[in-house]
DNA sequence: TATTGTTATACTCTATAACTATA
DNA sequence: TATAGTTATAGAGTATAACAATA
């Protein structure tokens, strides 16, 4: 591995170009994770939605949910949330829709414009993201898939560090 | 695949168990992603840096950098490498260090202390991410690793999304 | 005139701590 | 008392626009 690019590399710096024979693994995660979060960025900000506000979305498109919910779904602090769907809320892309029969609680309901700025995301990001593959073979994209898979599935269960 | 995950598991949501054999690739790199980005988060935070103040730390290691070099590799506006700067120069992790002949200019350079953070950062965040993959056989890890390799080296020729 | 870097302003995201209202 | 959610405050990161100093 070439000595002098070896931190920039990991750190996942534009324009760090490196042989893809000499790209340790760790390296390979930090990058494709950057072109990954890269896809992400783009395909919300070409739908006028922050990452976080996509995220938000495709999360209330499995249905409404309460704030303390959505925190644990985002792991961040409940007052994060108020501000969070404020600011959704102020975008039109979501509503607070009272609990009856708990005055306390609310449900954070997608708007329809919002559920179509989460579906439109979606299928965009979606698409890019195999275009990240689109050059593999059938069978190389189902191993890497299926690795994939085995290492989410696997933190799952221990989840050791995130 | 289970419908009624399909957005939030896309989403990179904390909870959303999915199946692995039922994960596709789109879903499986965002989740990765969010994996990777955890330990470089954590591991960050062992070390009393925010993840970008690693990233710039780690940038660094290779040799001090002018501000317009620094917004170039992090590919934002210069005008955010001030704060960045200022913020990583009052913790003590770098320093601003005036360019002889032109008066202008200054190498951002890291200081003993950055330095050394850097590095404890790098080795500890590599370590994590080998963790990532250490189940899998040495067939499997070198395949997986060139599959990524192949990923990055690809969007550099031809970089349509990020 | 072009380049280097900063300042001013605004917005998003997050954390902690203290708080209100309801259960 | 416990739970649901908000407010207040602070800090990090980023963008845009305008600016200063130097080349």
């Amino acid at each position: 591995m070439s000595k002098t690019q070896r931190y920039a590399g990991f750190a996942q710096v534009h324009g760090a170009h490196l042989d893809p024979a000499d790209m340790d693994a760790a390296t390979g995660l930090v990058q494709l994770s950057g072109l990954v979060q890269g896809i992400i960025a783009a395909a919300s900000e070409r739908h006028e939605l922050t990452p976080v506000q996509a995220k938000l979305l495709c999360v209330l498109l499995d249905g409404p949910k309460g704030m303390a919910e959505l925190a644990q779904c985002f792991a961040v602090e409940k007052a994060a949330l108020t501000g969070l769907v404020d600011r959704a809320e102020k975008r039109g892309l979501v509503e607070r829709i009272p609990v009856p029969g708990d005055r306390r609680a609310v449900r954070v309901t997608p708007t329809e414009h919002g559920r179509r700025a989460a579906k439109a995301f979606h299928t965009e990001a979606d698409g890019s993201l195999n275009g990240l593959i689109g050059h593999l073979g059938p069978a190389d994209r189902e191993q890497f898939r299926a690795i994939m898979a085995g290492i989410v599935a696997r933190c799952r269960t221990s989840p050791s560090t995130s």
